[in-house]
DNA sequence: GTGCTTGCAAATCGTTTGCAATAGC
DNA sequence: GCTATTGCAAACGATTTGCAAGCAC
């Protein structure tokens, strides 16, 4: 499915920077931030404003399309993978890494009720130094 | 075990504020933000600054006396409470439960290892409506 | 009296907001 | 033309930083 594809099926209208945003998150999962994103698209759309790219991913977690991690405390990552999956954040370097999710995975139907809770998200993260860092030593 | 006892066990001086925020910490299971603990101990400790407390919660953290919470985008949050358990983050009205962790639990051994990455931290959360704001509906 | 701890004030910076300009049907 | 979208500039607010004063052994 293309890029356009996925935002007209979610009921967006495909605007040239949404489209750029989520092409960028659609091929480099790099759990990339706001910012990274905007420096990323500068040159493909010299008017882009940080302002745009903020609006669209939020419309873009609000509307399932990209999943908000919120492991670093300092900035806000986005996923564009919005499959069941874990994280890995080096504490050292600060990469995000994907990893397979350990827990019980959810019944089929997209709702599921935990102790009386709508349960509409559910994410997991690891945290400690990564594979890479620990060869530096 | 005393707040006194948890900190000396660690290594961490026992001050005035750090032993305040520890407590506050230990009975107050709601996983409070930086600021509203400090609002709560402003009365018993009026010299008491927010540094201090930001201060001394990274401490805390860093000794593995407190976790620190990122699921809220906009504040993290602490948990005296340094078990492994999951969480569920109410979008509507904010609140934070616990729940039971349903993953893998990791080996006795404190340090485990996921695809060569060297794992010091697990966390698990469920984002959603809470059963209090769905009866309101 | 030396080193750790505290706390004020200012800075930082990721993110949000207000609002006017623009684009697309 | 009307509505949705964009983008600038300013505001916001949680957290951090620099540094001087205070405390403890």
């Amino acid at each position: 499915m293309t890029a356009r594809e996925k935002l007209l099926e979610c009921g967006i209208s495909p605007s040239v920077q949404r489209l750029a945003v989520l092409d960028y998150l659609l091929n480099h999962r790099t759990h990339p931030t706001a910012d990274e994103i905007y420096l990323a698209l500068c040159d493909e759309i010299p008017t882009l404003s940080k302002t745009t790219v903020y609006n669209t991913l939020k419309l873009f977690v609000d509307n399932g399309v990209a999943l908000m991690l919120t492991i670093n405390e300092r900035n806000v990552h986005f996923d564009g993978d919005v499959s069941l999956h874990a994280h890995f954040y080096c504490k050292r370097c600060g990469h995000l890494y994907d990893m397979p999710y350990s827990g019980k995975h959810p019944s089929k139907s997209r709702m599921q009720t935990m102790e009386g809770h709508t349960v509409e998200e559910v994410h997991q993260y690891y945290k400690g130094i990564c594979r890479s860092c620990l060869q530096e030593d």
